[in-house]
RNA sequence: GGGGCGUUAGCUCAGUUGGUUAGAGCGCUUGCUCGACACGCAAGAGGUCGCAGGUUCGACUCCUGCACGCCCCACCA
């Protein structure tokens, strides 16, 4: 049996036991191998990453899942990998030319890409060797990449199966253009912020009238009148109904368009008369189709004026903006302008603000799709957990727009399509056109296109591989719910569509890792908390356990270095429990549980307690209630195994009564536990129970233990009951200890009258043990008698002689030292309290925690004078 | 504008189908080199469970309203 050292050193043991766990081929699954298939994908992280603290959360679940699936004796995969990321990446690569004074158009397309695969190879994945520093057991022979050759066959598959089953299409669409990025964005790249505004009122003349008379519009977007086609109305308006089928005339342009009337306008925002300009606004696009308006791009991708602006051409859109308004000033066609909150939507990845734009895209279209996602959540095929977040799901499926799929970039799967180059025409085709005059679509697709696919191409498909038949469809999506609509809404209806099965049995949702305060964590707020600085620190099984215990099912993760550091305390005290186990154990295994004859209280108690607890556990496992399974084996460890079986315990071992079944309870219960807790600790419990066991390592490891079953017979009532009786004596005993000053090693005699009279003179020399006491004596009664004094027992009472144990004057003097200077804080507290500036002008916080000390005073000095009572009864020198 | 979540000890959170003195960790106070652990042991202080009503013999727990906070979604110029 190994020598452990004195305290627990994670860094000693972690990195040797990952690389044995490897080279063993305990990562590795086999589709051949017995066992119920369980099967789990990363969320593949961008090559761009590095692991942040929710990366370590969800894959830490992730391995707790896997790990306790294996242990179970199922056929358990984790498939590793990573996503190219489209934008992300390339925004990365450019920045980096930047930095050299260049662009990607210097290097041109071909060494751009080329550029980009080198960058991925050499600095790519990362993240994923940092999951290995977390001791995720991801099976490393299946590592996948949703841009490498197998994927990258799966993507265009589906492209062209969508295209010719008319899923996709290409049209010209309003899109979301991001004038910084050059490329159209899905509505989801697009976050909506508050901005300040103004809301500028004008007029539009009439054109058969003068300036001086018109239609007056109300605006946030002053530019967009460059493209403006019409003045829209409600039918119902009386002030406006009029003037219906009236032309205007742009007081810029060569230009007039009709006043029109539409439902959408509503009569008591602004004017009630709305400018429109179907090219650059959502709405005004939905009238323009339906009025059949003309739709007129009024900017270059730079979301600059073009020659259509007129005299406005050349100016960025901002300064069209001011440009246009002192125009309109000038011509006497302002009215006013008031300032206006609104919300704007700015490009997640360059944050600016995005310009809707009227352009030729590639568009899935969503709605046959979405039809079989929504089935299968509602017919339970799909389980959300939690069950709440699938209203939203549901509503956002239910509410989807066609899905803009083409991206102007460079890196990413180049859309399957070829233009000829005079006709126009277009061909969607699985393999390269050859031929004179057709050139390839310059697109590439959506990053999600082809994370979309994950969960059965990381399997081979549409190869029908052994994994693909094993393990498809998966059994357990882990991930935060802000990627819900992204990424999992498109996974279920692609894999629904494409292999007619939900990809995941199970979506599990948790929450978003915040800091202490529960803040999102952002450099700019200097509360970033770097998961690796945690493990260096304390360990990875301490960041696994603090960030699980948070982990309440889908409400955000609290997470702050203490806490991990309490958890590293835990893994010490787990591994000191054992270190005392394996002194004493001389060579006992653990093993079936001795016969009940052979049991002592203290056994039948912490066999029953375990039972409890394993099945509370494992509830807790079962219902992904991380925060259960941890607090009750934190509890149950350090409160309940440490605290009182091996204090209880060390009677028998360091006497001669039973100490071999002792010896074997306590090897059963630390096997018991490890097993329990390697899921969510694997590195300590792995070590631990190498030790216990003998384990050789390789594949004799706790990795691929069995779960523990159970042994319901194990539970007593009755030794839980009786062992509580004891408990209580002792700690009752405890606290009259500490109350009275009387020292730790002092052993004085009890006198005990109790409904449990037997059961504590049975007890006697455990509980001599665990209260430090010279005896026990059990009576009928206990008698009042003087220099005594009486603990009250939740079963009876207990009395001591305080002769010679207290020296009643030198406490009377201490204590009536310690209530002169408790006076004497009170007094000072309440004179500060007093002042009223300081009331007044000292912050909350402050005057707060004056009032606690002043409670805390009161507090102590209402305690001392009745203890100084009470020693002067006793003295003789009190009033009885 | 729509929807969701939350409000319990100084801080972060538990609290099972409503049932005796509402729990944990951290922090705080006091004492302790007891043959696993000072990353420890023992004891202690600290809460009118956001506010106002209602149901009930009884509510932190159920209902209604309000307040505050957080998040998601959304094409009102």
């Amino acid at each position: 049996m190994t020598e452990l050292p004195k305290a627990y050193d994670p860094a000693a043991v972690e990195p040797d036991l990952y690389e044995d766990w490897r080279t063993a081929g305990l990562f590795h699954a086999d589709p051949d191998d017995d066992g119920d298939p369980y099967s789990i994908v990363i969320p593949p992280p961008n090559v761009t990453g590095s692991l942040h603290v929710g990366h370590a959360l969800d894959n830490t679940i992730q391995d707790v899942l896997i790990r306790r699936a294996r242990m179970v004796g199922n056929n358990a995969v984790w498939i590793p990998g990573m996503d190219h990321a489209g934008i992300a990446t390339q925004m990365v690569v450019e920045k980096q030319l930047a930095a050299q004074g260049k662009t990607r158009h210097d290097l041109g397309r071909e060494r751009f890409v080329e550029r980009v695969w080198e960058w991925k190879e050499e600095s790519g994945g990362a993240i994923l060797r940092q999951l290995q520093t977390l001791g995720c057991s991801l099976d490393w022979e299946r590592e996948a990449f949703t841009f490498d050759g197998p994927r990258n066959l799966a993507v265009t598959k589906v492209f062209v199966e969508l295209y010719d089953q008319g899923l996709i299409y290409r049209g010209a669409r309003l899109i979301n253009w991001d004038p910084v990025l050059h490329t159209a964005l899905s509505d989801i790249e697009v976050d909506h912020e508050e901005v300040d505004g103004e809301l500028v009122h004008f007029r539009y003349p009439f054109a058969d009238g003068d300036d001086s008379d018109g239609l007056v519009v109300a605006t946030t977007r002053a530019e967009t009148m460059l493209g403006d086609t019409a003045i829209a109305v409600h039918p119902d308006d009386e002030r406006y109904r009029h003037l219906v089928g009236r032309t205007v005339r742009h007081p810029f342009l060569d230009r007039t368009f009709p006043v029109i009337a539409d439902d959408y306008v509503d009569p008591e925002f602004g004017s009630g008369a709305v400018k429109i300009t179907p090219a650059h606004d959502p709405n005004d696009y939905q009238i323009g189709l339906r009025h059949d308006l003309p739709m007129i791009d009024i900017m270059d991708d730079d979301a600059v004026i073009t020659d259509v602006g007129g005299r406005f051409a050349g100016l960025g859109r901002y300064d069209a903006r001011a440009a246009i308004k002192q125009a309109l000033d000038e011509a006497g066609l302002l009215i006013r302008s008031e300032p206006h909150r609104h919300q704007v939507g700015h490009s997640s990845r360059s944050k600016a603000a995005v310009e809707p734009r009227l352009s030729d895209q590639w568009f899935v279209k969503v709605g046959p799709l979405a039809e079989r996602a929504i089935a299968a959540v509602k017919d339970g095929d799909v389980r959300i957990v939690p069950q709440r977040n699938a209203k939203a799901f549901l509503d956002w499926l239910e509410n989807l727009h066609d899905w803009c799929i083409s991206r102007q970039l460079w890196w990413g799967h180049r859309i399957p399509a070829w233009h000829h180059q005079d006709t126009g025409e277009i061909r969607v085709s699985a393999e390269p056109i050859d031929e004179d005059g057709w050139v390839q679509d310059p697109d590439v697709l959506d990053t999600w296109f082809s994370s979309q696919l994950w969960p059965f191409v990381v399997f081979g498909w549409p190869e029908e591989t052994a994994d693909l038949k094993r393990w498809y469809p998966t059994s357990t999506l882990v991930t935060g719910y802000d990627i819900n609509t992204f990424w999992v809404s498109r996974m279920l209806m692609i894999g629904l569509w494409f292999t007619d099965s939900v990809p995941f049995h199970v979506i599990y949702n948790h929450g978003l890792v915040r800091d202490e305060h529960g803040k999102k964590m952002s450099k700019s707020f200097g509360n970033v908390i770097d998961p690796l600085d945690l493990v260096d620190e304390y360990g990875a099984d301490a960041t696994r356990f603090a960030l699980l215990r948070s982990a309440a099912t889908g409400t955000d993760v609290p997470l702050a270095e203490e806490w991990v550091e309490g958890t590293k305390r835990f893994a010490n005290k787990l591994w000191n429990t054992c270190r005392f186990a394996l002194s004493n154990l001389e060579g006992t295994m653990p093993g079936d549980v001795p016969p009940r004859d052979d049991l002592a209280l203290e056994d039948r108690w912490i066999l029953s307690r375990l039972e409890a607890v394993r099945s509370e556990v494992d509830a807790g496992y079962d219902a992904y209630d991380w925060p259960v399974a941890a607090r009750g084996l934190y509890h149950f460890v350090w409160d309940e195994f440490a605290d009182w079986y091996v204090e209880a315990v060390k009677v028998r071992i360091y006497g001669d009564d039973r100490e071999a079944a002792a010896r074997r309870v306590l090897a059963i219960v630390l096997d018991d536990v490890l097993r329990l807790l390697h899921p969510m600790m694997p590195f300590v419990t792995e070590a631990l129970w190498r030790a216990l066991t003998g384990a050789a390592g390789g594949t004799d490891s706790l990795m691929v233990a069995a779960w523990p079953q159970g042994r319901a017979d194990d539970r007593d009532v009755d030794a839980e009951t009786d062992f509580a009786v004891l408990q209580d004596l002792v700690t009752q005993t405890n606290r009259f200890r500490s109350q009275n000053s009387i020292a730790p090693s002092k052993r004085f005699d009890l006198t005990v009258a109790s409904d449990r009279r037997e059961l504590i003179d049975a007890q006697q020399e455990l509980v001599s043990s665990l209260a430090r006491l010279s005896g026990v004596t059990c009576v009928r009664t206990i008698e009042e008698r003087d220099g005594t004094s009486t603990i009250q027992l939740a079963s009876g009472q207990a009395q001591v002689d305080l002769t010679g144990l207290i020296d009643v004057a030198a406490e009377l003097e201490r204590l009536r030292k310690e209530l002169d200077s408790a006076r004497a804080d009170l007094a000072k507290v309440t004179g500060k309290l007093a002042n009223t500036s300081f009331v007044e002008r000292a912050p909350a916080d402050v005057v707060e925690r004056e009032r606690h000390k002043q409670r805390d005073a009161k507090a102590a000095i209402a305690q001392l004078e009745e203890r100084i009572a009470a020693l002067e009864v006793m003295q003789g020198t009190g009033q009885s």
